[in-house]
DNA sequence: ATAGATTCTGTAAGCGTTTTCTCGGTTTTT
DNA sequence: AAAAACCGAGAAAACGCTTACAGAATCTAT
């Protein structure tokens, strides 16, 4: 059996009392002889408190529920890594559910985690979460008075807490690059249109284009899963309308990207130029090297973390939700090529 | 404050013991219509039980724990969702620790784990993780009786529940196709190789050299890190050699080499052959579509939570330490080449 | 009618902690 | 020498739940 309070405090001599009063070094006037003692034998019998026990008593776990979409798509298992270095920094520990983008599963997580009683939640809803749903869910953890932050992807019809990152300003960045590079025929391969994520990076797209004065095309646009399985369409999308330059709403479908051009014939970046989004670590190891938009991984994670423990330590009182919008930042590298102004 | 089991007795008019037996479906004389009325002002209520006080009741928490060095590492992202499919298909839940490959952050989340009282532990140890802190850690979670199971990377000197895939067998596989594809002149990119794991993977690249008479070089072998930056120093050592086809240890690496080849213009295949091992979901969407080793993830994270489960649901007896050891598979795309046999 | 069997429901202990309160024993003060 | 002050340490309640056990109420059989 698992050593106990009670087993210290038996072969201490001293009562359970004392040993919780020096361990959790309260101030109480135990002589220091004692104290040692104690400190001595619960070292001894490798004691260690029961997380349960002291959960169930002071109503804190040190806990936090953290719910992603997709573990296996990299954005998602940086942020994780990103996730757990921030609360790991304050003390607390995550449970992880990963939705594999099963949306009743988004539910199912935030159920469990209150039944476990954390501290405090993490979500990155599913890509395909109905509006109600999202509604639901949300409304669920306020009842049950747990504090939550929501990341990335926004919910509609619904204020909270929220860590994004600007995807609009990230979608005009991306086009206008393409554009000051002589682009003028761009096609955008974007992420599931539900999405406020993918929506805002196509509104960026389109302001860019309108900045300069060039039509908005919409046959021009593509919309993929934020994965592989759509590149080859799009791939014959784009070379059939001549586009000359492809803004892909996340580093994958790029790469998806790459693949189809490879498959065609078709040089990147000579005869295609391609810019990505989120850049992962893949980004710097394919070649050419993917042009992308950044964005601060490790601020998103650092920043939901020290919304939520603020949230957590001030739950008594109510405070105006807090809403972080991070920028994202463009990256150059090789997969872009400057055409010839005029022609 | 939450919804507790006195709020549905008081409510319904039963007792606390009523609604217990009711809702946890336990065989009583209850007649259904208390039964009904309970039910339904439990539903009402929304009521959950309260994890912490059943764990710390019935001694189970369905929590398991997760311990891995990097997240950020593709092939370990896909063997956390793994791991986390398998383990919710049998009720189990997955507390995450991702070690970062900082060796003493192992023994911190293992005690942090039994801590929570999680009902057994997934383990796949950092990298660099001396001999001694390896045995230290496996004895301290027998020593508190959490059951357990080493995934991957293999203790020395320590006998344990194992879930592997033969890593010499998939280094003789990668060996021996390059082989038979008419290359003499192989070199190695290899991880860490105080890993056994590299260690392996290594030997099989020996074994299947001696078996084609071919004499082994140390010259040829690189040591890198399973993941970015050693890839230059690497290629140009390949490079000097005139090795013809390279066996790397992971993807990853083997994707540092086509940029690095990018780079001083050779061509893969044409120019380099190059093999991968784990066949993470990019080897499809790159160009060339990388050969390599597959791992089979999900089967590693089913069998993992299998044994363990066994090992949880049979805590009162000893059973043999069960070692699993998967089989590795060939995947052939377009990173080799053929090369004329004689010339 | 009365004992015995059968249904139903409640009491209470216990899981491992923390923390408030109380109390016995010293020492100090007058 | 008696009262006051102080020091050190333990008893007990509480957190939310499960479950063995006891008990009340109703019904059956003699």
């Amino acid at each position: 059996m698992r050593v106990t309070i009670k087993d210290v405090a038996k072969k201490s001599g001293f009562s359970i009392t004392s040993v919780s009063l020096v361990l959790n070094n309260k101030e109480t006037k135990i002589p220091e002889s004692s104290r040692q003692l104690i400190l001595s034998t619960a070292e001894e019998l490798g004691y260690r408190p029961n997380r349960l026990a002291v959960g169930l008593l002071k109503k804190k776990t040190k806990l936090l529920g953290l719910v992603i979409p997709d573990n296996s798509n990299m954005f998602f298992s940086e942020l994780s890594k990103s996730v757990e270095i921030a609360a790991r920094k304050r003390g607390y520990s995550l449970i992880y559910g990963n939705t594999s983008d099963v949306y009743s599963r988004d539910y199912e997580y935030l159920k469990l985690f209150v039944d476990h009683q954390v501290d405090g939640i993490v979500i990155t809803k599913s890509s395909h979460l109905p509006e109600k749903e999202d509604i639901r869910n949300l409304e669920f953890l306020q009842k049950n008075n747990v504090p939550f932050v929501v990341v990335d992807r926004q919910p509609k019809g619904f204020h909270s807490d929220m860590v994004t990152v600007n995807n609009t300003t990230g979608g005009y960045m991306a086009t206008k690059y393409l554009i000051e590079c002589g682009h003028r025929k761009i096609g955008c391969f974007t992420g599931p249109l539900g999405l406020t994520t993918s929506q805002q990076r196509l509104d960026g797209y389109k302001k860019a284009l309108e900045e300069f004065n060039i039509r908005y095309d919409e046959n021009l646009v593509v919309e993929g899963n934020f994965s592989s399985g759509f590149e080859d369409k799009a791939m014959s999308v784009f070379l059939n309308k001549k586009v000359t330059a492809v803004f892909c709403q996340n580093d994958i479908m790029a790469f998806g990207i790459y693949r189809a051009a490879n498959k065609s014939g078709i040089k990147i970046p000579s005869q295609l130029s391609v810019i990505g989004y989120d850049n992962i670590n893949l980004c710097d190891i394919v070649y050419p090297g993917l042009t992308t938009i950044h964005q601060p991984i490790d601020q998103i994670g650092e920043e939901s973390v020290r919304i939520l423990t603020k949230l957590i330590e001030n739950s008594n009182q109510k405070i105006e939700a807090e809403v972080k919008e991070l920028e994202p930042k463009l990256v150059i590298r090789n997969s872009i090529i400057s055409i010839v102004e005029g022609e």
